[in-house]
DNA sequence: CTCACTTGGTTCAGAATTCAACTTCTTAGG
DNA sequence: CCTAAGAAGTTGAATTCTGAACCAAGTGAG
């Protein structure tokens, strides 16, 4: 009794499509990492910095802010562990649930942020945004959009 | 003296663009490291056996396979102890110069590949290449391409 | 109320990654 | 030749990440 189905491989278009995604892919985080480094910031602090900025009070739940980066609740109190060490963010208990806390930006990480984000800007220009046309922005956004849609309802699901 | 150049901040479609990319980039590379966990692989594993399954007598170079996959020289031959100890390849003199290394394929890294690979097809059918049209990925091709290419040429480079 | 269950977060041990030596071999210049 | 510079890999220590165990605080059914 054979219960496998034949393998629905790539065609040459998919399999070229995968791999340039890929490759793009490793190779502009890497670029971003490099282009950071200068400032003493992986893409991890830097992701953080950016939600932490972008949120009321310059605050946001450690929980809320590992399901927001994709990391667990371990990596994260490491995380912001280090970064409190290095005065970027500082935790504070949370009034109305006492087991939690938030992590709150420093007036030197939102300073630090300020001075980054420029030049990462200009780091995300360089290395993608101004490579492509705008209406291949436009294509991008509607194509990934949906991808982006199906994984946000997989979170971890097979 | 004002040096400074006023910032090019995004626009919201080109911001929403670079976030979309990044969600997508971020989830997906975390859902397919879940659906390889079941085979005991990580994506880092799979990839280095891709590498080496596609090319002559299954074997490369210890530095041009650190250079496929945009890894340190020492994060690879770390990752390669790891893969010997678990049978999946084996390090092999170079005659030609006795300075270098092959990491091969054995017959179980092979084995595991055909395997694995159908369910890791499915897996990238399932979550990217299946929910773009063939347009959207002739396009995504098209545009991604020239990316790839700069960041190729760039290698470290600010 | 209270006992089981969930949630929010940390901690510890083990695994992976980085970074800076270090060894061996090759190559090019004089 | 011989030597200095560079390339191929490895190693070990320090850092980061993962996963499980854990604690403390909220939730809710009986």
């Amino acid at each position: 009794m054979e219960t496998e189905t034949a393998t629905n491989w790539l065609s040459d278009d998919e399999q070229c499509a995968w791999r340039t995604y890929l490759d793009v892919n490793r190779m502009l985080t890497y670029q971003m990492e490099k282009d950071l480094q200068p400032f003493g910031l992986t893409n991890n602090d830097y992701e953080i910095l950016v939600n932490l900025s972008e949120s009321a009070d310059k605050r946001m739940r450690m929980s809320d802010l590992a399901a927001a980066t994709l990391q667990s609740k371990s990596r994260l109190s490491h995380q912001i562990t280090r970064m409190e060490n290095a005065g970027l963010v500082r935790r504070e208990n949370c009034e109305s649930d006492r087991r939690g806390l938030f992590a709150v930006l420093t007036e030197q990480g939102t300073a630090t942020m300020e001075k980054v984000a420029p030049h990462h800007v200009a780091s995300v220009r360089r290395h993608f945004i101004d490579l492509l046309s705008s209406e291949a922005l436009a294509d991008l956004r509607e194509s990934l959009g949906p991808v982006a849609e199906h994984l946000r309802g997989h979170r971890g699901k097979i």
